[in-house]
DNA sequence: TCTGGGGTCCTAGGACCC
DNA sequence: TCTGGGGTCCTAGGACCC
Protein backbone atom coordinates (compact mmCIF):
# COMPACT_ATOMS: atom_id res chain seq x y z
CA UNK A 1 0.00 0.00 0.00
CA UNK A 2 0.90 3.33 -0.82
CA UNK A 3 1.22 6.19 1.64
CA UNK A 4 0.04 9.45 0.28
CA UNK A 5 1.75 11.36 2.21
CA UNK A 6 5.17 10.66 1.06
CA UNK A 7 6.49 11.35 -2.79
CA UNK A 8 7.23 7.26 -2.67
CA UNK A 9 5.97 5.76 -5.99
CA UNK A 10 8.25 6.82 -8.92
CA UNK A 11 7.25 5.95 -12.80
CA UNK A 12 9.95 6.02 -15.84
CA UNK A 13 9.06 6.12 -19.57
CA UNK A 14 11.64 6.46 -22.26
CA UNK A 15 11.05 8.62 -24.78
CA UNK A 16 10.07 7.63 -27.79
CA UNK A 17 11.61 4.29 -27.28
CA UNK A 18 11.76 2.47 -30.15
CA UNK A 19 12.41 5.21 -32.15
CA UNK A 20 15.25 6.28 -30.34
CA UNK A 21 17.22 3.30 -30.25
CA UNK A 22 17.09 3.21 -33.74
CA UNK A 23 18.16 7.14 -33.81
CA UNK A 24 20.94 5.62 -31.16
CA UNK A 25 22.04 3.05 -33.82
CA UNK A 26 22.17 4.67 -37.02
CA UNK A 27 23.55 7.91 -37.18
CA UNK A 28 22.45 8.92 -40.19
CA UNK A 29 18.50 8.69 -38.75
CA UNK A 30 19.67 11.18 -36.17
CA UNK A 31 17.50 14.27 -36.29
CA UNK A 32 15.02 12.90 -38.73
CA UNK A 33 11.68 11.64 -38.92
CA UNK A 34 11.86 7.88 -37.93
CA UNK A 35 8.88 5.48 -38.06
CA UNK A 36 9.05 2.34 -36.30
CA UNK A 37 6.29 -0.09 -36.94
CA UNK A 38 4.68 -2.35 -39.21
CA UNK A 39 5.47 -1.39 -42.89
CA UNK A 40 3.14 -3.81 -44.96
CA UNK A 41 0.01 -2.49 -46.34
CA UNK A 42 -2.17 -3.37 -43.09
CA UNK A 43 0.66 -1.75 -40.43
CA UNK A 44 0.38 0.41 -37.97
CA UNK A 45 3.10 2.77 -36.77
CA UNK A 46 4.49 1.56 -32.91
CA UNK A 47 6.53 4.56 -32.16
CA UNK A 48 7.08 7.95 -33.85
CA UNK A 49 10.51 9.99 -33.56
CA UNK A 50 9.67 13.64 -32.19
CA UNK A 51 11.01 14.62 -35.54
CA UNK A 52 8.25 12.49 -37.38
CA UNK A 53 5.57 13.81 -34.80
CA UNK A 54 5.66 17.50 -36.21
CA UNK A 55 4.22 15.89 -39.07
CA UNK A 56 1.05 14.29 -37.22
CA UNK A 57 2.40 11.12 -36.83
CA UNK A 58 1.52 9.06 -33.51
CA UNK A 59 1.16 5.64 -32.19
CA UNK A 60 -1.64 3.34 -33.58
CA UNK A 61 -1.89 5.19 -36.62
CA UNK A 62 -1.72 3.01 -39.84
CA UNK A 63 1.73 3.21 -41.50
CA UNK A 64 -0.07 3.90 -44.88
CA UNK A 65 -1.68 7.39 -43.48
CA UNK A 66 1.79 8.04 -41.82
CA UNK A 67 3.47 7.80 -45.48
CA UNK A 68 1.38 10.30 -46.83
CA UNK A 69 2.03 12.77 -44.03
CA UNK A 70 5.69 12.32 -44.16
CA UNK A 71 6.93 10.26 -47.34
CA UNK A 72 10.63 10.87 -46.31
CA UNK A 73 10.56 9.85 -42.99
CA UNK A 74 12.99 6.48 -42.24
CA UNK A 75 10.27 3.31 -42.06
CA UNK A 76 11.60 0.99 -39.93
CA UNK A 77 9.77 -2.56 -39.11
CA UNK A 78 11.21 -2.61 -35.82
CA UNK A 79 14.67 -4.96 -33.76
CA UNK A 80 12.67 -6.24 -30.72
CA UNK A 81 16.09 -7.87 -29.64
CA UNK A 82 17.90 -4.30 -29.16
CA UNK A 83 14.68 -2.95 -27.59
CA UNK A 84 14.63 -6.16 -25.12
CA UNK A 85 19.05 -5.91 -24.56
CA UNK A 86 17.85 -1.72 -23.89
CA UNK A 87 14.56 -2.17 -21.42
CA UNK A 88 17.28 -5.09 -19.51
CA UNK A 89 19.50 -2.24 -18.84
CA UNK A 90 17.18 -0.47 -17.85
CA UNK A 91 14.86 -2.22 -15.07
CA UNK A 92 18.67 -3.40 -13.71
CA UNK A 93 19.02 0.24 -13.09
CA UNK A 94 15.56 0.54 -11.81
CA UNK A 95 16.40 -2.02 -9.24
CA UNK A 96 19.28 -0.17 -8.30
CA UNK A 97 16.73 2.20 -6.81
CA UNK A 98 14.70 -0.27 -4.89
CA UNK A 99 13.93 -4.19 -5.06
CA UNK A 100 10.39 -3.61 -6.32
CA UNK A 101 10.27 -2.55 -10.08
CA UNK A 102 7.16 -2.88 -11.46
CA UNK A 103 7.37 -3.17 -15.47
CA UNK A 104 4.76 -2.51 -17.65
CA UNK A 105 5.89 -2.80 -20.84
CA UNK A 106 9.62 -2.47 -22.27
CA UNK A 107 9.88 1.00 -21.81
CA UNK A 108 8.06 1.75 -18.41
CA UNK A 109 7.82 0.44 -15.48
CA UNK A 110 6.64 1.35 -11.70
CA UNK A 111 9.26 1.66 -8.77
CA UNK A 112 8.80 2.10 -4.71
CA UNK A 113 11.49 4.39 -3.76
CA UNK A 114 9.30 4.36 -0.16
CA UNK A 115 10.20 0.48 0.13
CA UNK A 116 13.98 1.49 -0.12
CA UNK A 117 14.21 5.00 1.43
CA UNK A 118 12.93 5.63 4.41
CA UNK A 119 11.88 9.12 5.32
CA UNK A 120 11.87 10.04 1.88
CA UNK A 121 10.67 13.67 1.08
CA UNK A 122 10.10 15.67 -2.18
CA UNK A 123 14.09 16.56 -2.22
CA UNK A 124 15.29 13.46 -1.67
CA UNK A 125 12.72 12.33 -4.37
CA UNK A 126 13.99 14.43 -6.57
CA UNK A 127 17.46 13.69 -6.17
CA UNK A 128 16.96 9.96 -6.77
CA UNK A 129 15.25 10.32 -9.82
CA UNK A 130 17.37 12.87 -11.18
CA UNK A 131 20.43 10.33 -10.66
CA UNK A 132 18.53 7.45 -12.50
CA UNK A 133 18.20 9.67 -15.29
CA UNK A 134 21.84 10.23 -15.58
CA UNK A 135 22.32 6.61 -15.11
CA UNK A 136 19.86 5.92 -18.02
CA UNK A 137 21.67 8.14 -20.28
CA UNK A 138 24.98 6.95 -19.33
CA UNK A 139 24.28 3.42 -19.59
CA UNK A 140 22.41 3.57 -22.62
CA UNK A 141 22.42 7.01 -24.30
CA UNK A 142 18.67 7.06 -24.23
CA UNK A 143 16.67 10.19 -22.49
CA UNK A 144 13.80 8.56 -20.03
CA UNK A 145 11.09 10.86 -18.52
CA UNK A 146 9.96 10.73 -14.95
CA UNK A 147 7.10 11.02 -13.07
CA UNK A 148 7.27 10.81 -8.79
CA UNK A 149 4.47 11.33 -6.78
CA UNK A 150 2.47 9.83 -3.54
CA UNK A 151 0.66 6.80 -6.36
CA UNK A 152 1.10 5.43 -9.36
CA UNK A 153 -1.51 7.37 -10.45
CA UNK A 154 0.06 10.93 -10.20
CA UNK A 155 3.55 9.39 -11.03
CA UNK A 156 2.28 8.30 -14.27
CA UNK A 157 0.27 11.33 -15.14
CA UNK A 158 3.39 13.39 -13.83
CA UNK A 159 6.25 11.26 -15.91
CA UNK A 160 3.76 12.35 -19.39
CA UNK A 161 3.39 16.20 -18.24
CA UNK A 162 6.81 17.55 -20.01
CA UNK A 163 7.91 15.23 -21.96
CA UNK A 164 11.00 14.08 -23.64
CA UNK A 165 13.81 14.35 -21.32
CA UNK A 166 11.69 15.42 -18.08
CA UNK A 167 11.77 14.85 -14.55
CA UNK A 168 8.52 16.04 -12.81
CA UNK A 169 8.25 15.68 -8.72
CA UNK A 170 4.21 16.34 -7.51
CA UNK A 171 4.59 17.55 -3.93
CA UNK A 172 1.32 15.21 -1.85
CA UNK A 173 0.00 18.36 -1.00
CA UNK A 174 -0.18 19.68 -4.77
CA UNK A 175 -1.38 16.68 -5.87
CA UNK A 176 -5.54 18.23 -5.98
CA UNK A 177 -4.52 21.37 -7.76
CA UNK A 178 -2.83 19.58 -10.31
CA UNK A 179 -5.33 16.71 -11.42
CA UNK A 180 -8.80 19.26 -10.47
CA UNK A 181 -8.29 20.88 -14.28
CA UNK A 182 -7.38 18.26 -16.09
CA UNK A 183 -8.94 16.19 -18.81
CA UNK A 184 -11.12 12.92 -17.56
CA UNK A 185 -9.00 10.97 -20.39
CA UNK A 186 -5.80 11.64 -18.92
CA UNK A 187 -6.37 8.97 -15.67
CA UNK A 188 -4.96 5.43 -17.54
CA UNK A 189 -8.15 3.55 -18.33
CA UNK A 190 -9.94 6.23 -19.45
CA UNK A 191 -9.83 5.53 -23.47
CA UNK A 192 -11.73 6.90 -26.18
CA UNK A 193 -15.38 5.37 -24.62
CA UNK A 194 -15.75 6.16 -21.40
CA UNK A 195 -13.84 9.46 -22.25
CA UNK A 196 -17.16 10.07 -24.55
CA UNK A 197 -19.61 8.32 -21.56
CA UNK A 198 -18.29 10.92 -19.28
CA UNK A 199 -17.90 13.94 -21.59
CA UNK A 200 -21.56 13.42 -22.63
CA UNK A 201 -23.21 13.88 -18.86
CA UNK A 202 -20.81 16.71 -18.53
CA UNK A 203 -17.54 15.32 -16.75
CA UNK A 204 -15.02 16.54 -18.60
CA UNK A 205 -12.40 17.25 -16.28
CA UNK A 206 -11.02 15.32 -12.90
CA UNK A 207 -12.27 18.15 -10.63
CA UNK A 208 -15.56 17.37 -11.96
CA UNK A 209 -15.52 13.93 -12.16
CA UNK A 210 -14.36 14.11 -8.30
CA UNK A 211 -17.73 15.96 -7.28
CA UNK A 212 -19.92 13.30 -9.32
CA UNK A 213 -22.43 10.86 -7.85
CA UNK A 214 -20.99 7.41 -7.54
CA UNK A 215 -24.40 5.10 -8.33
CA UNK A 216 -24.54 7.16 -10.94
CA UNK A 217 -20.69 6.23 -12.35
CA UNK A 218 -21.40 2.94 -11.44
CA UNK A 219 -24.88 2.68 -13.85
CA UNK A 220 -22.74 4.15 -16.21
CA UNK A 221 -19.70 2.40 -15.96
CA UNK A 222 -20.19 -0.45 -14.13
CA UNK A 223 -19.01 -1.33 -10.36
CA UNK A 224 -15.75 -1.55 -10.50
CA UNK A 225 -14.70 0.97 -13.37
CA UNK A 226 -17.32 3.27 -11.65
CA UNK A 227 -15.76 3.36 -7.99
CA UNK A 228 -11.70 3.35 -9.08
CA UNK A 229 -12.32 6.31 -11.23
CA UNK A 230 -14.02 8.42 -8.70
CA UNK A 231 -11.08 7.23 -6.18
CA UNK A 232 -8.99 8.11 -9.22
CA UNK A 233 -10.38 11.74 -9.15
CA UNK A 234 -10.55 12.30 -5.42
CA UNK A 235 -6.75 11.56 -5.44
CA UNK A 236 -7.28 7.99 -3.94
CA UNK A 237 -4.99 5.64 -5.07
CA UNK A 238 -3.97 2.48 -2.93
CA UNK A 239 -2.81 0.28 -5.26
CA UNK A 240 0.76 -1.04 -4.36
CA UNK A 241 3.84 -1.38 -6.58
CA UNK A 242 3.74 -5.30 -7.31
CA UNK A 243 7.27 -6.90 -8.77
CA UNK A 244 7.25 -9.99 -10.94
CA UNK A 245 3.47 -10.36 -11.64
CA UNK A 246 2.86 -13.55 -13.48
CA UNK A 247 1.80 -14.01 -17.12
CA UNK A 248 -1.95 -15.29 -17.47
CA UNK A 249 -1.95 -15.68 -21.13
CA UNK A 250 0.40 -16.71 -24.07
CA UNK A 251 -1.01 -16.01 -27.82
CA UNK A 252 0.37 -15.32 -31.11
CA UNK A 253 -1.85 -13.85 -33.86
CA UNK A 254 -1.25 -12.59 -37.44
CA UNK A 255 -2.80 -10.01 -39.82
CA UNK A 256 -2.74 -11.08 -43.54
CA UNK A 257 -1.71 -9.14 -46.30
CA UNK A 258 -4.99 -10.31 -47.90
CA UNK A 259 -7.96 -11.92 -46.15
CA UNK A 260 -7.54 -15.57 -46.26
CA UNK A 261 -10.76 -17.70 -47.07
CA UNK A 262 -9.43 -21.37 -47.68
CA UNK A 263 -9.62 -23.72 -44.42
CA UNK A 264 -6.73 -25.47 -45.49
CA UNK A 265 -4.52 -22.16 -45.97
CA UNK A 266 -5.97 -21.03 -41.95
CA UNK A 267 -5.12 -24.20 -40.61
CA UNK A 268 -1.79 -24.28 -41.32
CA UNK A 269 -1.33 -20.64 -40.40
CA UNK A 270 -3.18 -22.00 -36.88
CA UNK A 271 -0.62 -24.48 -36.52
CA UNK A 272 2.40 -22.48 -37.16
CA UNK A 273 1.08 -20.08 -34.62
CA UNK A 274 0.47 -23.03 -31.96
CA UNK A 275 3.83 -23.91 -32.31
CA UNK A 276 5.03 -20.46 -30.98
CA UNK A 277 2.62 -20.21 -28.26
CA UNK A 278 4.22 -24.28 -27.24
CA UNK A 279 7.43 -22.56 -27.73
CA UNK A 280 6.97 -19.72 -25.10
CA UNK A 281 4.82 -21.49 -23.00
CA UNK A 282 8.11 -24.30 -22.63
CA UNK A 283 10.08 -21.73 -22.30
CA UNK A 284 8.80 -19.97 -19.47
CA UNK A 285 8.01 -23.33 -18.33
CA UNK A 286 3.95 -23.28 -17.70
CA UNK A 287 1.25 -24.36 -19.42
CA UNK A 288 -2.35 -23.71 -19.50
CA UNK A 289 -5.85 -25.38 -19.48
CA UNK A 290 -7.74 -22.61 -22.26
CA UNK A 291 -7.17 -22.97 -25.63
CA UNK A 292 -8.58 -20.06 -27.67
CA UNK A 293 -9.21 -19.08 -30.99
CA UNK A 294 -9.67 -15.23 -32.01
CA UNK A 295 -10.61 -14.71 -35.57
CA UNK A 296 -11.19 -11.21 -37.20
CA UNK A 297 -13.41 -11.25 -40.30
CA UNK A 298 -13.19 -9.22 -43.41
CA UNK A 299 -15.33 -6.39 -41.92
CA UNK A 300 -13.01 -6.06 -39.10
CA UNK A 301 -15.73 -7.91 -36.28
CA UNK A 302 -14.00 -10.02 -34.34
CA UNK A 303 -14.74 -13.42 -32.38
CA UNK A 304 -13.14 -14.90 -29.96
CA UNK A 305 -13.85 -19.24 -29.36
CA UNK A 306 -12.15 -21.18 -26.42
CA UNK A 307 -12.24 -24.37 -24.58
CA UNK A 308 -10.85 -25.41 -21.51
CA UNK A 309 -9.29 -28.94 -21.13
CA UNK A 310 -9.26 -31.38 -18.17
CA UNK A 311 -5.81 -30.77 -18.15
CA UNK A 312 -2.91 -28.10 -18.53
CA UNK A 313 -0.92 -28.58 -21.54
CA UNK A 314 1.87 -27.16 -23.35
CA UNK A 315 2.08 -29.36 -26.57
CA UNK A 316 1.72 -27.89 -29.85
CA UNK A 317 0.01 -31.08 -31.26
CA UNK A 318 -2.52 -30.60 -28.75
CA UNK A 319 -2.93 -26.83 -28.79
CA UNK A 320 -3.29 -26.92 -32.43
CA UNK A 321 -5.62 -29.05 -32.49
CA UNK A 322 -8.20 -27.93 -30.17
CA UNK A 323 -7.72 -24.38 -31.63
CA UNK A 324 -8.38 -26.18 -35.57
CA UNK A 325 -11.77 -27.76 -33.56
CA UNK A 326 -12.71 -24.40 -32.41
CA UNK A 327 -11.90 -23.26 -36.19
CA UNK A 328 -13.88 -25.62 -38.12
CA UNK A 329 -16.80 -24.35 -35.70
CA UNK A 330 -16.33 -20.77 -37.24
CA UNK A 331 -17.25 -19.52 -41.05
CA UNK A 332 -14.90 -18.02 -42.69
CA UNK A 333 -16.44 -17.73 -46.08
CA UNK A 334 -16.24 -14.02 -46.48
CA UNK A 335 -12.65 -13.72 -46.00
CA UNK A 336 -10.33 -13.90 -42.43
CA UNK A 337 -7.85 -10.73 -42.20
CA UNK A 338 -6.62 -12.14 -38.64
CA UNK A 339 -5.76 -14.84 -37.14
CA UNK A 340 -4.64 -15.98 -33.14
CA UNK A 341 -3.88 -18.46 -31.03
CA UNK A 342 -4.25 -18.05 -27.21
CA UNK A 343 -3.70 -20.75 -23.96
CA UNK A 344 -5.03 -19.05 -20.78
CA UNK A 345 -5.43 -20.71 -17.09
CA UNK A 346 -1.84 -21.35 -16.34
CA UNK A 347 -0.06 -23.46 -14.03
CA UNK A 348 3.76 -23.38 -13.86
CA UNK A 349 3.97 -27.25 -14.73
CA UNK A 350 1.76 -30.34 -15.70
CA UNK A 351 1.58 -34.14 -14.87
CA UNK A 352 1.74 -34.34 -18.87
CA UNK A 353 4.96 -32.45 -19.28
CA UNK A 354 6.24 -34.81 -16.59
CA UNK A 355 5.19 -37.73 -18.41
CA UNK A 356 6.17 -36.04 -21.53
CA UNK A 357 9.55 -35.87 -20.26
CA UNK A 358 9.93 -39.33 -19.75
CA UNK A 359 8.58 -40.40 -23.13
CA UNK A 360 8.80 -37.53 -25.43
CA UNK A 361 6.23 -37.21 -27.81
CA UNK A 362 6.51 -37.15 -31.18
CA UNK A 363 8.05 -34.21 -32.71
CA UNK A 364 6.85 -34.22 -36.38
CA UNK A 365 9.51 -31.97 -37.22
CA UNK A 366 9.21 -32.44 -41.21
CA UNK A 367 5.82 -30.40 -40.96
CA UNK A 368 7.05 -28.02 -38.28
CA UNK A 369 9.66 -26.00 -39.80
CA UNK A 370 8.79 -23.25 -41.76
CA UNK A 371 8.53 -24.09 -45.28
CA UNK A 372 7.28 -22.04 -47.49
CA UNK A 373 3.36 -21.96 -47.98
CA UNK A 374 2.18 -24.24 -50.45
CA UNK A 375 -0.73 -22.25 -52.09
CA UNK A 376 2.25 -19.02 -52.54
CA UNK A 377 0.17 -16.52 -54.22
CA UNK A 378 -2.13 -14.08 -52.61
CA UNK A 379 -0.37 -13.78 -49.50
CA UNK A 380 1.35 -10.33 -50.56
CA UNK A 381 4.45 -9.31 -51.30
CA UNK A 382 6.26 -12.09 -53.13
CA UNK A 383 8.77 -13.74 -50.03
CA UNK A 384 11.72 -11.96 -50.72
CA UNK A 385 14.36 -13.62 -48.83
CA UNK A 386 12.95 -11.10 -45.90
CA UNK A 387 15.35 -7.86 -45.35
CA UNK A 388 13.04 -6.07 -43.32
CA UNK A 389 13.85 -2.61 -43.36
CA UNK A 390 16.22 -1.54 -40.21
CA UNK A 391 17.38 -4.89 -39.91
CA UNK A 392 20.87 -5.45 -38.80
CA UNK A 393 23.50 -7.22 -41.61
CA UNK A 394 26.82 -7.95 -41.74
CA UNK A 395 28.60 -8.03 -44.77
CA UNK A 396 31.86 -9.84 -45.68
CA UNK A 397 34.09 -6.91 -47.29
CA UNK A 398 32.06 -3.83 -45.81
CA UNK A 399 31.24 -5.01 -42.21
CA UNK A 400 28.10 -4.28 -40.09
CA UNK A 401 25.10 -1.96 -41.57
CA UNK A 402 21.75 -2.06 -42.08
CA UNK A 403 18.75 -2.59 -44.36
CA UNK A 404 18.11 0.94 -45.97
CA UNK A 405 15.21 -1.30 -48.55
CA UNK A 406 14.58 -4.02 -50.41
CA UNK A 407 12.54 -4.77 -53.66
CA UNK A 408 12.87 -5.94 -57.40
CA UNK A 409 15.84 -8.59 -56.37
CA UNK A 410 18.05 -5.38 -54.41
CA UNK A 411 18.49 -4.99 -51.10
CA UNK A 412 20.39 -1.20 -50.09
CA UNK A 413 22.41 -1.30 -47.07
CA UNK A 414 24.07 1.41 -45.31
CA UNK A 415 27.12 0.82 -43.22
CA UNK A 416 27.30 2.52 -39.93
CA UNK A 417 26.89 1.93 -36.34
CA UNK A 418 26.57 3.52 -32.59
CA UNK A 419 29.39 5.19 -32.93
CA UNK A 420 30.54 5.58 -36.30
CA UNK A 421 30.25 8.85 -38.30
CA UNK A 422 26.73 8.89 -40.94
CA UNK A 423 28.18 5.62 -43.28
CA UNK A 424 28.06 5.14 -47.09
CA UNK A 425 24.80 3.36 -48.58
CA UNK A 426 25.89 0.32 -51.18
CA UNK A 427 23.19 -1.92 -53.11
CA UNK A 428 23.63 -5.80 -53.71
CA UNK A 429 21.71 -8.94 -55.27
CA UNK A 430 19.08 -9.68 -53.11
CA UNK A 431 20.87 -13.15 -52.89
CA UNK A 432 24.34 -12.16 -51.87
CA UNK A 433 26.32 -14.47 -50.38
CA UNK A 434 28.34 -12.21 -48.53
CA UNK A 435 25.60 -10.39 -46.68
CA UNK A 436 24.13 -12.23 -44.02
CA UNK A 437 20.99 -10.87 -41.06
CA UNK A 438 23.66 -9.86 -37.53
CA UNK A 439 22.96 -9.51 -34.23
CA UNK A 440 22.17 -5.77 -32.50
CA UNK A 441 25.52 -3.82 -32.38
CA UNK A 442 26.87 -3.18 -29.32
CA UNK A 443 26.34 -0.18 -27.77
CA UNK A 444 29.88 1.10 -25.37
CA UNK A 445 28.63 3.55 -22.79
CA UNK A 446 32.47 3.82 -22.30
CA UNK A 447 32.78 5.13 -25.95
CA UNK A 448 34.00 9.07 -26.51
C1' DT B 1 -7.36 6.81 -42.39
C1' DC B 2 -8.84 2.08 -42.21
C1' DT B 3 -7.17 0.12 -38.41
C1' DG B 4 -0.55 -4.65 -35.26
C1' DG B 5 0.63 -7.73 -31.75
C1' DG B 6 1.11 -8.62 -27.14
C1' DG B 7 -1.30 -8.39 -23.13
C1' DT B 8 -4.74 -7.15 -18.64
C1' DC B 9 -9.12 -6.60 -16.41
C1' DC B 10 -14.18 -6.53 -16.13
C1' DT B 11 -19.05 -8.00 -17.06
C1' DA B 12 -22.82 -11.01 -17.91
C1' DG B 13 -25.28 -15.19 -18.51
C1' DG B 14 -25.77 -20.12 -18.00
C1' DA B 15 -24.48 -24.56 -15.91
C1' DC B 16 -23.90 -26.83 -11.89
C1' DC B 17 -23.60 -27.65 -6.93
C1' DC B 18 -24.88 -27.22 -2.13
C1' DT C 1 -45.26 -28.53 -7.51
C1' DC C 2 -42.99 -24.44 -7.39
C1' DT C 3 -39.26 -21.93 -5.98
C1' DG C 4 -34.52 -20.04 -2.39
C1' DG C 5 -29.74 -17.97 -2.50
C1' DG C 6 -24.80 -18.18 -2.95
C1' DG C 7 -20.60 -19.71 -5.03
C1' DT C 8 -17.68 -21.40 -8.76
C1' DC C 9 -16.55 -22.42 -13.41
C1' DC C 10 -16.94 -21.58 -18.21
C1' DT C 11 -17.72 -18.84 -22.45
C1' DA C 12 -18.07 -14.56 -25.04
C1' DG C 13 -17.41 -9.90 -25.65
C1' DG C 14 -15.49 -5.39 -24.84
C1' DA C 15 -12.53 -1.51 -23.04
C1' DC C 16 -8.05 -0.38 -22.46
C1' DC C 17 -2.79 -0.23 -22.35
C1' DC C 18 1.93 0.04 -24.66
Amino acid sequence: MTDPSVPGVMHLDLDAFFAAVEQRDKPSLRGKPVVVGGTGGRGVVSTASYEARVFGIGSAMPTARARRLCPNAAYLAGRFEAYREVSRQVMDLAHELSPLVEPLSLDEAFVDLAAAHPGLDVEAARTVAADFRAAVRARTGLTVSVGVAASKLVAKIASDLRKPDALVVVPPAEQEALLAPMSVRTIPGVGVVTGDRLVRVGLKTIGALAAADEAELVRMLGRAHGTALLAFARGVDPRPVVAEREAKSVSAEETFAVDLTDRRDLAERLRRMADRVAARLAAAGLSGRTVTVKVRRYDFSTLNRSRTLPHATSSAREIAQNAGDLLDAVDVADGVRLLGVGVSGLSEFSQIDLLAELEPEPQDTDTTEDEPLESPQPYGPPAAPGWRPGQDVQHTGFGPGWVQGSGAGRVTVRFEGPHTPVGRIRTFRDDDPDLTPAGPPVFDPEHP
